[in-house]
DNA sequence: TCTGGGGTCCTAGGACCC
DNA sequence: TCTGGGGTCCTAGGACCC
């Protein structure tokens, strides 16, 4: 039989629900991110916006700049999971192979239901119209006879798309596409491709595999080879489970002050480590992440004999770590804390687990974390102690629409 | 323009073992 | 003096995606 696959992507995904939710932004430029008067960057925004030349992962002061009378709004994934978890079950009416890849994407195999459902066309149009009553929400899908073709598909065709690549049709799609559509394919490798004097779809098909993983490595080299050609990598195939769990922040202003990094690092040991508890994982591997003030990014690991047992375990080879590399004098813009090499819990033999006093940590800890879980707030002494967050001053931002930035 | 935060996978070199 | 090959683990960095 056939495969048959659908990709189903949500339209601006993040901005929609935000119209939807509140009518008055519905015509406006919505940019949701960070406060316009900080550091960060545009997570989404509407098609409206988009007219203005604002696109994701850019400075949201870039673009403040072009767009200063949008409509800025932090990012409210609570709400976005939410809406997605209505909507993915929505499509269990469709198909029994649903592969979520992303809060606003996701694989149905409709592989053999022409004959329950009719022409692949007509089910898709049906499957968008369920998502607008459900939800309000306009989604685009694409149909092939592979994953990696079909979101392509859904690419091609945006907003409010519906585009079918048809079999024996793979290479006559490919060829009306441009480098950087390819997935996988990003702006090194494009600027590489460039250097070699490839600069479309059919000339990049004229290398030999031996050629391309000769020029851009194994891994690479294979998938494009297979992917220009209308096979599948492979690469969304595998359900992929969790390997490294990690927390970040960026200070507001860059810092020198030793103690202010630590504080930081104390809170996410806690954050990363209860987030690992939660999941009933654990790791040992820790990973501190510095960036300094020209951007320049380093890490530095340790891999533990045996897996951490509790935040206070994790944050002291933290603070080791950055022992490691701490220069003085020299401005600190992000700290990040992460645990890799992640497994089940079960699968870590308890007795040769901790040595007592970690795991009478753990107990502690496993302890606090259900409380927080119940809505309660409990604080680390030390946090609340040293209280030195210079950045913290300014304020989180909290509900509601950011107003406008400071001068 | 001045660049978040959360991830995945790959590469390359070194250590160590058989 | 010239010097294997494979496997595994570890580290650091990089590309890419949403």
């Amino acid at each position: 039989m056939e495969p048959l696959i659908f990709h189903v992507d949500m339209d601006a995904f993040y901005a929609s629900v935000e119209q939807a939710d509140r009518p008055e932004y519905r015509g406006a430029p919505v940019i949701i991110g960070a406060s316009p008067g900080g550091r960060g960057v545009v997570s989404a925004c509407s098609y409206e916006a988009r007219r203005y030349g604002v696109h994701s992962a850019m400075p949201i002061s870039e673009a403040y700049r072009r767009c200063p009378q949008g409509v800025y709004l932090p990012v409210r994934m609570e709400r976005y999971q939410e809406v997605s978890a209505r909507i993915m079950e929505r499509f269990q009416a469709f198909s029994p192979d649903i592969q979520q890849i992303s809060v606003d994407e996701a694989f149905l195999d409709m592989t053999g239901t022409e004959r329950l459902f009719g022409p692949p066309e007509d089910t898709a149009r049906r499957i968008k119209e369920c998502v607008y009553e459900e939800t309000g929400l306009v989604i685009s899908i694409g149909i092939a006879a592979n994953k990696f073709l079909a979101k392509l598909a859904s690419d091609f065709d945006k907003p409010d798309g519906l585009f079918r690549v048809r079999p024996g049709e793979e290479l006559q799609f490919l060829d009306r596409l441009d480098l950087k559509d390819l997935w996988g394919i990003g702006s090194k490798t494009l600027e590489r491709m460039h250097e070699y004097g490839i600069s479309s779809v059919p000339q990049l098909r004229s290398f030999s595999r031996e050629t391309l993983r000769g020029l851009f490595g194994q891994a690479a080299g294979e998938y494009m080879y297979s992917t220009v050609r209308g096979i599948d990598p492979g690469i969304l195939a595998k359900e992929t489970k969790s390997r490294s769990l990690s927390g970040e922040h960026t200070f507001p202003v860059d810092t020198r002050d030793r103690e202010a990094v630590h504080n930081v690092l104390l809170e996410l040991s806690h954050e990363v480590m209860f987030r690992l508890m939660k999941e009933e994982l654990s790791g040992r591997t820790v990973v501190l992440k510095l960036r300094y003030d020209d951007f320049t990014t380093i890490t530095v690991r340790n891999s533990l004999r045996h897996p951490l047992g509790s935040a206070e375990e994790l944050y002291r080879v933290v603070r080791e770590l950055l022992q490691q590399k701490w220069e003085r004098g020299k401005a600190v813009r992000l700290v990040g804390v992460g645990i890799h090499g992640v497994e089940p819990r079960q699968s870590i033999r308890q007795g040769e687990l901790f040595a007592d006093e970690e795991e009478k940590k753990s107990k502690v800890e496993q302890t606090v974390l259900s409380i927080k879980s119940k809505g309660g707030k409990i604080q680390k002494a030390s946090l609340l102690r040293g209280a030195r967050r210079p950045d913290k001053a300014s304020g989180e931002a909290g509900e509601g629409d950011f107003g406008p930035p400071s001068p």
